[in-house]
DNA sequence: GGTGAAATCTACCTAGG
DNA sequence: CCTAGGTAGATTTCACC
């Protein structure tokens, strides 16, 4: 379905998406309206979902970065519904995931600094009904950050 | 340092980076001159650290997707940049960070499907010299994701 | 906030396997 | 018939007023 060019459009655009179609075409080794069609192709598929502004957290001041693990005590669908509601109501909180294992959240979290993240967790969190243990981990540094979906 | 117009645009941008001056300029109350001048000057401060494709990982065939945790048994330097490498060498751990807690390193993982991920875990990460303990847990539903970080 | 030159996109056309 | 390259009108950007 994709070839050997589409992988490489799909990287660079990873990349850099204010790529122009000539700035493509050079690092295809295609004309620019070629690259100008696949990539029209590849969004009409589906594959290319968005084109999304990446921010700096640090200068947003965004100076804690975790990951919170949250067991539930309940898996009925009230608790759940009313749960998620307050997940999508946090702007701190950015991703939340449903895992398999022993913990059934992960939240990821973006957070002004520990004290704040720390309101979050006992003041909105654990509060909730639903939530039984909590786990949250601090990222220190970031070894691979936003590397391309492998092709 | 940021007021309430700048917020918006970056709120906005991270939606859709595609958006025209003019089209920013609808949302934000502004003359296109002015949406551009302020984008420019975001990303001159570094707000704005660049734009990047969205893809999706259904489409490229990737239908799993994991946070592994990996203890490391040595934090000495040599066993350190060489566990790094490892990591930057393999397409599908797309982010990994050290963490406070328990576990040294979070690592996500997409993978083509459950075979892939586990070879990955047994044959690559776990014959590693420095690596401990590894305990994955696979991603079954997004509750909440890519949310524009808080501005 | 506005303007115009320069760059870019996109729809359409032609050529070649 | 499908894929690649080229072209012109429309759109967008950006430096300047």
């Amino acid at each position: 379905m994709l070839d050997e060019i589409d992988s490489k459009l799909i990287t660079a655009l990873q990349e850099n998406a204010q790529l122009t179609s000539q700035e493509l075409a050079e690092r295809l080794g295609l004309s620019a309206s070629q690259a100008a069609r696949r990539r029209q192709r590849l969004e009409g598929q589906g594959v290319i979902k968005g084109y999304r502004a990446e921010l700096s957290a640090a200068e947003l001041g965004l100076g804690v970065q975790a990951f919170v693990q949250v067991q539930l005590t309940s898996h009925a669908p009230a608790h759940s519904t009313s749960f998620n509601k307050l997940i999508k109501s946090q702007p701190e909180i950015v991703s939340a995931w449903t895992m398999t294992g022993d913990a059934d959240l992960l939240l990821r979290i973006y957070s002004r600094d520990l004290t704040t993240l720390n309101d979050l967790i006992h003041n909105i969190l654990l509060p909730h009904g639903a939530v039984g243990r909590v786990h949250s981990q601090i990222v220190m540094s970031q070894i691979k950050q936003d590397a391309p979906l492998p092709a």
